[in-house]
DNA sequence: TTCGTGATACCC
DNA sequence: GGTATCACGAAC
């Protein structure tokens, strides 16, 4: 399975309210303190998984959370996976993007510059990348650091310009 | 719009 | 020990 990344989520830890970090390290984020290239998966809302992947260098809490993944092998297996035929919507949000590509706590801490199971390409998807506040965060509007494809029926709902 | 869902973190 | 909070999704 694989597919191109058009929406994520920047967090950095201190100073940044909405941080899973921003109250210090605990053992749920602590994946976020170490080194960069690593997955940080946490379950949250009683049934959801999110994918992050960690920046910054070890001892300075940041990540990128991976909102949406626009679907390009292994379709079938993911629609398997979400039990949904609607391929605009197979990894459109957090919580169904992991579903889709059955990533669990197994993967938490992952070294994805070394994994078999999750691992990234570089490249880019076509098209404008534009910025917006991100979503669900009560404090820290100030900072647009969501990213998405701009157009893209892959991201997620709601897509303020 | 509302509600389900459960881990976490923080308060006793 | 209890409970408020939450980086969400699906159904309505």
């Amino acid at each position: 399975m694989s597919g191109v990344v058009v929406e994520t989520e920047a967090y950095r830890g201190l100073n940044d309210p909405a941080s899973h970090a921003y109250r210090g390290k605990t053992s749920r984020n602590r994946v976020m303190f170490g080194p960069a290239g690593h997955a940080y998966v946490y379950f949250t809302m009683g049934m959801h998984y999110c994918l992050n992947v960690t920046t910054e260098s070890d001892g300075s809490p940041a990540a990128v959370l991976l909102r949406a993944v626009q679907p390009t092998e292994g379709i079938e297996e993911m629609a398997a996976n979400r039990g949904t035929q609607d391929k605009g919507r197979l990894a459109s949000g957090p919580g169904n993007l992991t579903k889709a590509f059955k990533i669990d706590r197994n993967l938490n801490g992952e070294d994805i510059t070394k994994s078999d199971s999750l691992y990234f390409e570089s490249g880019r998807a076509e098209g404008a990348i534009r910025m917006s506040t991100r979503v669900g965060v009560s404090h820290g509007k100030e900072r647009k650091w969501r990213y998405f494809l701009a157009g893209s029926p892959y991201v997620s709902k709601g897509r303020p310009s």
